[in-house]
DNA sequence: AGTACATCGTTAGTGCCACTAACGCAACCG
DNA sequence: CGGTTGCGTTAGTGGCACTAACGATGTACT
């Protein structure tokens, strides 16, 4: 069947290689990547979608730069995106006024429905991905995780 | 200077986004190859070279498609990856007498030499990588990201 | 007022990676 | 013998992070 190389494959792998942080980690990312990204397309959605709302939702109608400091994606790569989101009427693009450079986008109502169930959806990919662990170790799993973030996101100076 | 994103970009990422397990795996996962791939450039490696050469040290000499499930690496990139290695002289690529449909690859004493050194550099980003936790720390780390890839990998029967 | 500089949305393109498809050839298995 | 499976190899796909450059617009400085 699917010749799938995701897992560790037919022979075992080397002891050193499976041991490494680094390659655990890339690895485990590729899994929840995939997780998240099967799910997200049962809903014809994809994870940029999700990202996008939810920054709309926390800080509310922004320029589509503003939206990619948010989200972390790229200003050239949110044309698209927001192309996407605005063909299915969970996001309105409109000129701003005040600063004729900048499209202010918003949520449309239906972005609002779509975000509540995209919430639960992602809520129910988490825990898929995460179901062999207890509740403290998730929490440990996690607060490690966001130490290592923190610490290589820049010295900041 | 550098309008890198992996930082958290300037204005905060929200909440919700910023603590998903999904994304935190992303994340980090990509600060990490980052480094990999950083410091194995500085002596001219990359991080497959380092994966083939420890198949090779830890199961010995193998045909390329061995290799390709020993590494998770596929098989059509294991070619030019060879070839690479080849070039550098680091592994020497012989038709299997035996059987003829295979390539036999093995290490070359230069190649043993260039892993050892690889070994200690590879080390040494897994310590800059870890490098904000604990001894202990980083083995719940390790730990847990292990039992979610096995986990993961397919419930093989 | 004029000029230098920064920011905006957008287009195009790069390089890497995981992955698929197909090929000709050789080995294995009934 | 004939069908299937495995081999190395080539070519190509799609996604993602990222860069470069553009014209248009805004801001700051003198």
């Amino acid at each position: 069947m699917s010749h799938d190389m995701t897992d560790a494959g037919d022979q075992a792998a080397p002891a050193r290689l499976r041991s490494l942080p680094s390659r655990l980690l890339a690895h485990v990312a590729m899994q929840a990547d995939r997780l998240v990204t099967e799910r997200l397309a049962d809903a014809d959605a994809r994870k940029w979608h999700y990202a996008v709302l939810v920054a709309l939702r926390e800080a509310g109608p922004a320029s589509q730069a503003e939206l990619s400091r948010r989200t972390g994606i790229y200003r050239s790569d949110m044309v698209a995106l927001l192309n996407e989101l605005a063909e299915r009427d969970l996001v309105e693009r409109a000129p701003d006024p005040a600063d004729r450079r900048r499209n202010v986008i918003s949520m449309t109502e239906r972005g609002r429905d779509r975000l509540t169930r995209l919430d639960a959806l992602v809520d129910t990919v988490q825990d898929e991905l995460l179901a062999p662990l207890t509740g403290p170790e998730r929490d440990q799993l996690t607060g490690l995780l966001a130490r290592l973030r923190d610490h290589h996101s820049q010295p900041s100076q």
